[in-house]
DNA sequence: GACAAATTACGAATCGGTTCGTATGTTGTC
DNA sequence: GACAACATACGAACCGATTCGTAATTTGTC
């Protein structure tokens, strides 16, 4: 029913983290998250968020003045888009190797370990 | 001593899988390999690992006439960096929610679980 | 009502990546 | 040597993403 994720692209994406995390947002409110790292003009932020209305990524709610937006496709969702591109891209498929090359990007703590392997655990109870 | 590896385009990546798996490859290899999956013209090949050349990626050999190239970061390393980056950018930083939508991907198969908690274990070993 | 502030709309410049046509040079074959 | 096949070099067009300036509109305040 739902349709295919859309893959967005760097800007739109993190866009979609701060919709993700604050809910509906003016482009103000946005603009004055995303200020806190980069630098970027707020039109800048206004036109990324109208073409992510066209291409249906977000939804606008027109009735105030300060139009609100809110994400359409959830944040795991998109991740596993950008995920699953990744791993064909780069890793011929090979899930394996990427949890590998996660697990070696940085040194990782016991708790973070044992966080994964409980995932694992949880992701054997459901193979086949 | 060595540089942080270089973020290879996707184009680009297409054509480091190549090296790696093959080796040393001159363009029309290359680009024989790759006609198999796209459909690209020859001279968008050479045009394209000419830039590699200049960024670095790769080394070429212009000895014979057809030059020979081979590349100049490892895919293990080229991967981390890829990797790393969409952690960032789509994760937060966070690994776990990573590789926990790294296996909700697609279904994992027991082997493939099995595996990676192989991995899971030698990296216990040396956390710290 | 007049003015300042805030907001949306939109065209245009720019940029990196990609693609390809064409020119030019080299090699091998008859 | 002439020709065909193949190689490199390179400019140019194109595309999507990004950025921003400017205009038009609405709102709030005095």
């Amino acid at each position: 029913m739902s349709t295919a994720p859309i893959r967005p692209s760097d800007g739109e994406l993190a866009i979609l983290r701060v919709l993700w995390s604050r809910g509906s947002s003016t482009v103000r409110d946005v603009h004055t998250e995303l200020s806190k790292d980069r630098d970027m003009g707020y039109t800048t932020v206004l036109k990324l968020m109208q073409i992510m209305v066209e291409k249906g990524l977000v939804a606008r709610d027109e009735r105030a003045r300060s139009h609100t937006y809110q994400a359409l496709q959830g944040e795991a969702e998109t991740q596993r888009c950008l995920l699953k591109e990744l791993l064909q891209k780069a890793f011929a498929g090979n899930r394996r190797d990427l949890v590998l090359q996660a697990l070696e990007a940085e040194p990782a703590s016991a708790e973070e370990l044992e966080d994964i392997r409980k995932l694992l655990n949880e992701a054997k109870g459901r193979a086949r």
